[in-house]
DNA sequence: TAACAACTTGAGGGCCACCTCAGGTTGCTG
DNA sequence: CAGCAACCTGAGGTGGCCCTCAAGTTGTTA
């Protein structure tokens, strides 16, 4: 079916997906989409070609970035504590959000009506994020009702938060802090 | 010094200012300019004779919306229980911000370089919400170190959560309550 | 190496919102 | 009511970004 790129157009592809993960990570997704090829090294027209519009190019550049979250929740799964597990893998996440301005953005943009495929590829690791969910409830020091959405909830408030956290990590961590307690079942 | 207006710009003036109303509370702060005027049954220019740019119009439209504040955080210190006094004052803090996009958006995209005047406008009513902060805080029920700008957080992230709940008070109300449970100093 | 298809190029058209300003209109004052 | 300032008007200049496409270039296959 899809029959191999040229040689040179799948060097300008890369340099492109290169180019675009650099400026997504540090100035957000709304980039000029001109800078993008500028920056390849390639014309406005090259990038056309490989990306419909803006919303190709950033799943091309989110995929590998989402694939660490399966990293951060295998983590968390073989954590003694589940409690711990779960706390980790939250501040492991939103660490790695407030690293990368791709990322953040991504998820502050993704209004109701969804451009990217963030959600999906959300769910593809959605299994081993429920895993991690459910080894906390299932221990009994996670809210028995706190599901999926709530944590969707949490990580598109947090994109918030981080936002205006301009770079102090300790200042997102106090919120977070905040609402672990509130969701934390076990008896103090 | 500032000689009164002639009648008819007062008149145009006032004009702009309900138009600006009606349309950022309905579709959010970042319609154009031009519909804001031919709304108003006025030209372009005279809108910019009156406001030099958006964020004029918009602290000239807020105001009147955060004195509403005032009256919420009264009737806060008003309550016996110093906690639902707190509590019920930011359930309808939110509530008035979820009616009001003009409000919500002005909040999300009051971005870290705030455009507006609505810090100040927030720093305005602070004293009275300093004092249902100080009331549940004395009272022993609110962490004792939750500050102004633990609320300002809280306020922002809400706002995301706000905007993502479509409608529909009940998620917005759901997660509310998670972070007040994790500010909850009192004994369960 | 010929010859084709795949790929690249970048000027340019479209769109939309922002903002200006020269000229016309209107309230106000004496 | 004259005459001046204050005010209004809206066509049009500006800028940024989006996206296209006809013409040129380059990899590839035979």
């Amino acid at each position: 079916m899809t029959r191999p790129l040229r040689a040179d157009a799948l060097r300008n592809r890369e340099r492109l997906v290169a180019a675009a993960t650099e400026l997504f990570t540090g100035s957000g997704v709304d980039v000029p989409l001109d800078r993008v090829a500028k920056r390849a090294g390639v014309s406005i027209g090259t990038l056309y070609n490989h990306f419909p519009n803006r919303g190709a190019l950033i799943d091309a550049v989110l995929p590998d970035r989402v694939g660490e979250l399966d990293r951060l929740a295998a983590h968390a799964c073989a954590a003694g504590d589940p409690w711990s597990g779960f706390t980790t893998f939250l501040y492991g996440m939103f660490e790695m959000q407030a690293a990368d301005r791709a990322i953040n953005d991504a998820i502050l943009q993704g209004r109701p009506p969804g451009p990217t495929a963030v959600p999906a590829e959300c769910g593809r690791g959605g299994g081993v994020v429920e895993q991690v969910l459910g080894r906390a409830r299932d221990a009994g020091v996670l809210r028995a009702d706190f599901g999926p959405s709530d944590l969707g909830m949490l990580v598109r408030s947090m994109a918030q938060v981080i936002a205006w956290s301009e770079g102090d990590d300790e200042v997102w961590r106090r919120h977070l802090g905040f609402v672990l307690t509130g969701v934390w079942a076990g008896r103090s």
